[in-house]
DNA sequence: CGCATTTGATGATCTATATCATTGTTTTTC
DNA sequence: GAAAAACAATGATATAGATCATCAAATGCG
């Protein structure tokens, strides 16, 4: 069952006329996913786009050692891997991981394509899309590059409030379930630093809560202490 | 004096009728750059497209400290920076700065943008050109985030040759001037550490040369050490 | 050409973060 | 609701790579 409000609400559709947001949506498949299960893996052929209905899914790179990191963590109204693989046909460059209970919406890259033929608009969309993922990339090449441990991790806690945080009496309170392990993989550091790096932040009144209740307590202070934009 | 024949060689040009390249080509801006000089910096206007004619333009972040990477090297008939700025008019998020003397090509955006108008074609090529840099891009967010000094300079070397190398009586001789600090800034290292890896890397017999002129002398040993590409 | 500047090589130390190890605390499962 | 599994906290130690410090070699410049 599509729920066209998706997408009315997603900017890469807006341009498009209610008839090809209608045309999509009958072609949407709804999925529902578990918690660690993949939607895709590394290498798998590349011919669907994806969107968060709810829940929240991760992208991850994973190295021939085992260690992985987590390049972006994408929240409800998410669109994903619509990347160079679905445009080109090629493989998916990562996996796409549930980090819970959720539900994914699936359009096939034919269907898509031929909304975007009708509609330059529509390209100029992807594009800005495209320009906007560009750029966030190379700002967590740099983070990796420059910035440190503690750092990187409160980049990463700023981005997560200003995408999911719900205010509450205490704080705001980041609305994924990240284990110290989530974070670790997104900062690329181990979870021991990375739950070294909480327990001060928790000491310094940045933070409070704990696993899967994250409040953060003092955001201009994180923000203070990120160079710049993370993830 | 534009030169048509840099146009023809682009593959995001490709899809272009020969009066559009024309087009292109009457509107293109030739300007010789200078060793260090900035073709424009993090925060500039976008309102050009370049292409790099000849010499070498490295992409350049840096942080608050001083501190710096070099996310690209670029070279003759790479395009740069038609990124998110050129197309969504917003500030440059990064630098861009001459490695020695050469030339580049700029057009004005709204050049571009209207011969995009006209070409659906075109904007699919640059949907695969942005689709191509993000996959860079996120090629290097983790080889920053999981591998080790050694691998990344490995990946570099590699990937400069395989962009650059011209084959020599004995090995494949990297075509760009590059100082240890360059390497440096590439594999986010400081130069010292980059210059022991690159002495251990001669004394291996995997490369030879010094400085300007470094020679590839065993390119499938390289590459066996660097887990992926990168930049 | 000879001097000045930049670049490269390499040693000695320092430090942030990884690794290894343990124990306590949640969360899940049956 | 008890047992199992996953997660968190934190100490002790190891180490990759940074930093500091020279000196030598190459390169550019007047």
């Amino acid at each position: 069952m599509p729920q066209p409000s998706n997408f009315n609400s997603l900017p890469l559709f807006a341009c498009l006329s209610e008839a090809d947001r209608r045309e999509l949506a009958t072609h949407a498949i709804e999925v529902p996913i578990q918690k660690g299960q993949f939607i895709f893996r590394e290498g798998d052929a590349a011919d669907w786009f994806h969107i968060v209905k709810h829940g929240n899914v991760k992208c991850v790179k994973s190295s021939p050692e085992g260690r992985e990191v987590t390049l972006k963590v994408l929240m409800p109204g998410d669109l994903f891997c619509c990347e160079a693989s679905a445009f080109a046909g090629e493989g998916h460059p990562g996996c796409a991981q549930s980090m819970g209970e959720g539900t994914i919406i699936k359009i096939h890259r034919k269907v898509m394509l031929d909304v975007i033929q009708r509609n330059p608009e529509a390209a100029v969309s992807i594009i800005n899309y495209l320009s906007l993922r560009l750029r966030e990339a190379q700002d967590s090449a740099k983070a990796f590059a420059l910035d440190r441990a503690e750092q990187r991790v409160a980049a990463i806690l700023v981005n997560l409030t200003q995408r999911s945080g719900i205010q509450e009496s205490n704080g705001i309170r980041i609305d994924v379930k990240l284990t110290h392990q989530d974070l670790a993989d997104m900062a690329g550091l181990t979870k021991e630093t990375t739950s070294r790096l909480l327990s001060r932040f928790k000491k310094d009144h940045l933070i409070s809560g704990t696993g899967k209740k994250l409040v953060i307590q003092d955001l201009p202070r994180l923000q203070h202490m990120a160079p710049h934009a993370f993830l």
